[in-house]
DNA sequence: TGTTCCATGTAATAAGTTACATGATTTA
DNA sequence: TAAATCATGTAACTTATTACATGGAACA
């Protein structure tokens, strides 16, 4: 059901399904993924029902585009999923389902599956610390200049910058987590 | 495809289905869940492609009860799966969608949210918390006594300790991103 | 006698992935 | 001329959720 919003979410300005998919692939591709085919038949969806209206428009480098923008309608239950509760699905760590079983294994296959979990983890963490570097916190100061176009800059973003924090402070507690197994595995004799 | 191995992993000793799901009620939900009508139907598919048998025993006190036990294909592929690259899918953190999205509504309700989902955190972060406090990492030190008995205790649990860990970590992680969030939300004028 | 727990399953639906099909335009 | 990118879609399949159906045993 999230996607359904976060499509009504980046249609705050007109966009086709394609756009769409850039924008996961670039910034949303953090905390969520969709392909193509579940992009374009849920936005027909969204317009059958009433969310979206759209427009084919002629590209200049291309095949025609479908454009979407939102409707009223789409506005108003966006809105009520933010005023929600947090979204908590259960979690399904597949890594982590591995890591439970892991004791059947050798200490040298443990330490590997660990290794390479971690170094996954720090190239992450080395992109996304990179990414914020670029958006610093300070910048969001409220007795900063440009305080004279109250609706546009600064403000406007907090909340997604913030959201790239959310990956960094997370992925230095996995890569910590990484640590602290193979310093417990390390203590075991090495004969299992 | 992680939940055919998580069922032939939870398969050690022999189990019914519904055991099987006490199981994921009880230690597994913090990294993985599955319902009954996914369990049963994918345990006989199991017993169909030759990973398991099964026989239906009578109970005590209560309908019978079909008893699976895995076989040697099992183990083989479960081993496989262990020894694998780490199973890390594409995240999908819904509140981090809403967060996204967050700027589109007042202070607020942008720090009820936070709040909300500060406290669910925190919750977690108690329970697992007092759970790992339970299983000392010591009592996994290689120098320590009871080293007549080496398939026994310690040693056989130590992947399964760390995996709660795992949790801690994260959870606290998440806690002081919750505090962050907060703390740069107040720094904004309380007018928009 | 009603509620909870034990126990196993099916059916319908929703959400997500992989593969397939089509065709224009741009770039090497 | 071959490959990559732009652009939109359908079909088949897998995975997961919710709802439904059944019935015995324990307990209050």
């Amino acid at each position: 059901m999230s996607l359904k919003f976060i499509l009504l979410g980046l249609l705050d300005q007109p966009r086709s399904g394609y756009d769409i998919k850039q924008i996961f692939e670039g910034t949303l591709k953090n905390f969520w993924n969709a392909e193509l085919s579940q992009i374009y038949p849920l936005l027909s969806k969204l317009e059958r029902e009433g969310y979206l209206e759209s427009d084919l428009v002629d590209s200049s480098h291309g095949p025609r585009r479908r454009i979407y923008h939102r409707l009223a309608q789409a506005e108003t239950e966006l809105f009520d999923w933010l005023a929600s509760e947090p979204d908590m699905p259960v979690a399904r760590i597949g890594y982590l389902a591995q890591m439970f079983f892991m004791e059947k294994v050798s200490p040298k296959q443990r330490c590997g599956f660990l290794h390479r979990l971690r170094e996954r983890f720090e190239q992450q963490h080395r992109f996304l610390s990179g990414l914020t570097a670029q958006y610093p916190l300070e910048d969001f100061e409220q007795n900063t200049p440009s305080q004279d176009d109250p609706q546009a800059s600064s403000e406007r973003y907090l909340a997604r910058v913030l959201t790239m924090h959310h990956g960094v402070l997370r992925l230095k507690a996995l890569i910590d987590w990484c640590d602290l197994c193979l310093c417990w595995f390390d203590r075991l004799p090495k004969n299992s």
